[in-house]
RNA sequence: CGCGGGAUGGAGCAGUUGGUAGCUCGUCGGGCUCAUAACCCGAAGGUCGGAGGUUCAAGUCCUCCUCCCGCAA
């Protein structure tokens, strides 16, 4: 089949990926444009962007399918594609586009639909420490994440999980279900969503990244999974913001000190609400990121310090 | 040319008004111990990111460069 594929970031790379090593023709690739990003700015492509250049394929990025469905469908009618197939693609795909490929566009979601529709979906399951999340293929619609279901796969979330971690693995799985969809697709039956248990998981933003450790030990670890590697959780240690990329959640019931307190300096553990956690991974400011036993070693933090808000 | 912080033995940090480089850990050797990631003793290991400059003297001051990071997008 000639499919034309619609994504942006790395989640979507692996399924771009499969489709080349798959007997599919990937005949153009869309994408967010470039933007000026980081330090000073400099211009960046999208990973997808990255991959597809290496394999020759044509790059279009359109600011807007929907503000042009005109100029879309003159595009796409210069490759005539049987399917599309989008994995984060982060634009809405207006009505001209959905019924342009003969067998329609399906899209890989980066969770068990209805739930969590939108745009952070994997780190809001990580935040709510959801068990099971998973990936589900559907034929789109035109509702935001509300098309017919027609695949999905169930994985397990690990109890000190980040969601940069299970970004990869659901990343993965989404490319291998995909291919199960294709090289069955006539076979499948589309099944309706059921908008009763619907949710939607909005992206997250730098303004929920404290912790608040006068909560329980389990829920700040999973706002540090969830949050990892973006927008990353923070705290402070004498006065200087620290990055927490990594827990591991230590205890949950028993009250161990004051929220923020380091009941073990040497191996980076904080008292919660409730529990305690450790951290694992973190970052100062102007310093790489690094091992909390390498963080704590050169600033001889001391037991019953007291961690964030300062 | 968006704002800002940093680069010091293998790792993480300190280094005061410029005067021969310290700390915690690791490594190696030895000791203690039934034993240990524990404890004791000892040792090795640094062109202080790079290039210039000021000075009797520069990790410390000035200029340029490279790399890393925080904010903001």
């Amino acid at each position: 089949m000639k499919i034309v594929f619609m994504g942006t970031p790395d989640f979507a790379v692996p399924t771009l990926q499969a489709l080349y090593n798959s007997e599919h023709e990937v005949c153009a690739v869309f994408t967010q444009p470039d933007k000026p990003t980081g330090r000073g700015y400099k211009m960046k492509a999208s990973p997808v962007k990255e991959l597809a250049l290496q394999h020759g394929t044509p790059v279009h990025q359109p600011e807007s399918l929907k503000k042009a469905p005109d100029i879309a469908v003159e595009i796409l009618s210069k490759y005539r594609p049987d399917l599309i197939i989008v994995a984060a693609y982060g634009k809405i795909l207006p009505k001209e586009v959905l019924d342009f490929p003969k067998f329609g566009c399906i899209n890989v979601h980066g969770s068990l639909l209805p739930k969590y529709r939108g745009a952070a979906p994997i780190q809001r399951s990580v935040l709510n420490g959801d068990m099971v999340t998973g990936i589900t293929v559907m034929q789109m619609g035109e509702g935001l994440d509300t098309g017919d279901i027609l695949l999905q796969s169930e994985t397990d979330i690990g109890i000190n999980e980040t969601s940069a971690e299970l970004f990869e693995r659901l990343s993965q799985m989404g490319a291998q279900l995909i291919v199960d969809a294709l090289s069955r697709l006539t076979e499948l039956t589309p099944i309706p969503q059921n908008d009763e248990f619907s949710s939607y998981a909005p992206m997250l933003s730098k303004d929920m990244c404290e912790i608040d450790f006068t909560k329980d030990a389990y829920s700040v670890n999973k706002h540090i999974c969830g949050l990892s590697d973006w927008p990353c959780a923070v705290t402070s240690v004498r006065g200087k913001r620290i990055k927490v990329y990594k827990s591991e959640l230590i205890s949950e019931d028993e009250v161990l000190g004051a929220p923020g307190q380091l009941i073990n300096a040497e191996k980076f553990i904080v008292a919660c609400g409730k529990g305690s956690v450790r951290f694992v991974v973190v970052q100062a400011e102007g310093a790489k990121r690094m091992s909390s036993e390498d963080f704590v070693r050169g600033r001889h933090l001391t037991d019953g310090e007291m961690i964030g808000n300062l």
